[in-house]
DNA sequence: TTGTACGCGTTATCAT
DNA sequence: ATGATAACGCGTACAA
């Protein structure tokens, strides 16, 4: 009723179980003429390892690090609830992740959380700076693999990226804003900050496919809002002062600042951010935004653990593993 | 270094083994002041079921039917590939999954095909139709759990639903509609088959926002197009001879007709469709299409075997495991 | 009501 | 180079 299992393989090779695990686990120290002889039982029972068994019995215990920005708004809210939701099913599978949070735009802070850490593998959301990428090369060095997380670090040597592609949520962004707007007045851009490799990725994006098709709007130089709330809202209530804003694009966090203003302006400009956070949504549901482009953060952890894993094990995660989809969200489909 | 186990639960509760097992999965037969002296002592240590060892120990294999349509182009070829896909990942966590291919729209096949089926739960995907609810309810009491997928079938008494909600897939096309044609002109309907449960959801929740906040479109008498390349072009064709279409929604399959009928269109109408096959996603690329709402039909598959395992299981799932995100793809996000 | 002992499939440690 | 055998943590007959 079971699957074939070692023993069966044994038996049809005509050999031990301990040679099966070493031909298995490409251990050497097996004969050439018997290592076929043991693919070929392996082939010819259809044999599948257990997963659940090698796990139980090589008892290992996976231990991976979050390095986060903490904070209790917004985007990195979502992304510490994540953690927090998938803690229990990960513990049963014999994952620990430790959260370590940091400052967010504190570099000093960031390369602090990253030098004493103790794991397999570590997932880091940082800036992009060189001595970030120090501390990356040296954790490597020390034998932890290391992926980015949500903002690519490219230049750091890490093993791996999660994240979506965020060139390519500028530019989808941007497509959206064109139609929206029928090709007409004038765009405001606000970034968070441009030191941040997402933020940088996003408005090229934006401004490639607003270059491209809708050159019937005019963009405005980019604000940088700090991904704070009151400066978001200066930079729009300023550039609503000197023209009718069209259009405003938000490619970082501080959206409560973004709903305010926009309150105060009519007509009411179209409106597209990033992240579905309690704000957004609420802000989608009532108008005042009119779509929202989110990278499901969960999706995004999931895959993170699960790459973590792959390159512990030294085999390689699938090619596309880290790619998190942008889902779009309108009034009418946010879930 | 590794967790504490059962023993050390045993140990601190001074009890047996078995004894800790029975308060664990509570199965009775246990004394009150014993139950709480297990659990204070799972307090203490820190306790958690590692699910290698349980799942190893109990060795269960789970089997599991899917019958669904058979089609070698579309939605269906993609449900048939995330199947494949699954596979290999399935057969390592002892699951079995059997596929049952069914002809589209007939009945009396997917009758049949559910009749002999020797499983422990199964998703179907199905039309509306009573001998299939029927069928199913004979499959309840036979001890087979039962889903239904993508299109619901609410009256069959079915343990669970997994796919998308359709009226809001509907209201979001509107959304979009009403958005890009500046809410003016003529707009033409396809649906495969109204008695299509998940077609007419769309159907409904699209002329719902129509109405709603886009009065400004003029909307045709839906058409029905059977899921069929050919009855699609030619329904486009003669409503664009009648007066030109501003916008196209296309409710179900047969999109390689529509892809024609509009290439004979001046101007294009504005074309919204369901499902991101590789037909959809090239006239995306192209500007053919506007809009793709897809169902992620992987995360459909996945989720629906873990309700099945829940459910086997007698572990109530989740209430929101069977929902479906809905996402949306402009010639910007394809991936 | 409670406890004992064995098996699940794989890995790892010995010994040969 | 190869084999025998004992864990790993949990579930479950069976015994008491």
């Amino acid at each position: 009723m079971s699957g074939p299992t070692v023993r069966d393989v044994a038996q049809v090779a005509q050999v031990s179980l301990a040679t099966v695990d070493r031909v298995l686990n490409n251990r050497g120290g097996v004969s050439a003429k018997v290592v076929d002889r043991v693919k070929a039982a392996v082939a010819q029972t259809g044999y599948v390892r257990n997963l659940a068994a090698a796990n139980l019995s090589r008892r290992r215990i996976y231990r991976f690090c979050f390095v986060v920005p903490s904070g209790d708004t917004g985007f990195v809210a979502l992304l510490h609830a994540a953690l927090a939701q998938e803690q229990q099913r990960l513990m049963e599978e014999q994952v620990l992740v430790q959260i370590v949070p940091t400052k967010a735009f504190d570099v000093e802070d960031q390369v602090a959380a990253l030098r004493d850490l103790d794991c397999d593998a570590v997932a880091v959301m940082a800036n992009e700076a060189p001595e970030i990428n120090e501390q990356i090369a040296a954790l490597k060095t020390s034998g932890i693999r290391v992926l980015s997380l949500v903002a690519d670090l490219p230049s750091s040597g890490r093993d791996a990226y999660v994240g979506p592609d965020n060139v390519m949520a500028g530019r989808t962004a941007a497509e959206f804003m064109g139609r929206f707007t029928a090709n007409r007045g004038t765009i405001l851009m606000i970034a968070g900050s441009l030191a941040a490799r997402d933020h940088s990725e996003r408005l090229l994006g934006f401004r490639m496919v607003m270059q491209e098709r809708y050159g019937g709007c005019t963009l405005l130089p980019a604000g940088q809002g700090a991904d704070d709330a009151e400066r978001v809202e200066r930079i729009v209530l300023d550039a609503a002062k000197a023209q009718p804003l069209a259009g405003i694009y938000a490619i970082g966090a501080g959206n409560r600042g973004l709903v305010r203003a926009i309150g105060t302006l009519d007509p009411k400009p179209v409106t597209i951010v990033h992240e579905l956070t309690p704000t957004s949504r609420e802000a989608l549901r009532t108008g005042t935004f009119d779509l929202v482009i989110d990278q499901d953060i969960r999706a995004g952890v999931i895959a993170a653990v699960r790459i973590m894993r792959d390159l512990t094990e030294a085999t390689t995660p699938p090619a596309d593993a880290g790619r998190i989809k942008l889902n779009i969200y309108s009034r009418e489909n946010i879930q």
